[in-house]
DNA sequence: CATACTGCTTCACTGCCATAATACAGCGAT
DNA sequence: ATCGCTGTATTATGGCAGTGAAGCAGTATG
């Protein structure tokens, strides 16, 4: 949602989830380690550390401990379809109800960007 | 634990926003008390109190201290135009962007509702 | 004035987030 | 084995948001 009132562990989250799936890390790649990143986005590397956590819990990254954190296999295809799950179960249905409120076309959305 | 993800007080924001929009409230009548609208939903008259505090500084409600809170002149307008806005330019992009990326077209969204 | 409603203010408790300073543990190359 | 990287655990601290209890303040009515 809004990447401004969010705590700083969900927003490296997704600056993750969008890396893998845009295929700026693919499967095996090793990840930035928790230091770098945590340099890299101004953070700190034990906020660093509780964002990757998610995903190691998920089983899209693989620690391999004293070297680093790798892609998981698979993990493009499984983090694609746990989006597409959430965003159709509890991120669309709150979108449609708010438009159909204040009578917001499909129209009027797609035409403000070419 | 924490199964409401949302603050007490932005449900009941939402609340209030819905029966305005719905014209369940129309303009110029009394919302319910904090007490009463506390007992009503669950919540604790303080929570309340804050909720309706946003909306008398946005200019939505009027406050007749020692008598109650009114909806005031063009709130319903207002209140549209702001959600309105607030979609088009806050709520819309990132939906739009997750959906660009996970390759969800929007039919598959709403032929789930006939 | 007394009563009963109204909104609102103050103080405090709780939990979550982020940070910090260490310290520990595993791996690879020199 | 040593050095330098990796992730992880511990403990403590500051800040902030959400909630709640009690009481203060304004207004209408009789």
């Amino acid at each position: 949602m809004n990447n401004t009132s969010k705590p700083v562990y969900l927003k490296l989250r997704d600056i993750i989830s969008e890396s893998i799936l845009d295929g700026e890390y693919s499967e095996g790649d090793m990840l930035p380690s928790v230091r770098a990143f945590a340099i890299e986005q101004g953070a700190n590397p034990l906020t660093v550390a509780k964002a990757y956590q998610g995903f190691q819990e998920d089983g899209l990254v693989t620690v391999k401990r004293g070297v680093g954190m790798f892609v998981a296999s698979g993990a493009k295809i499984k983090l694609r379809d746990a989006q597409r799950a959430d965003f159709i179960k509890n991120i669309w249905p709150p979108v449609e109800r708010q438009m159909k409120r204040l009578n917001i076309e499909l129209d009027e959305l797609l035409e403000n960007e070419a």
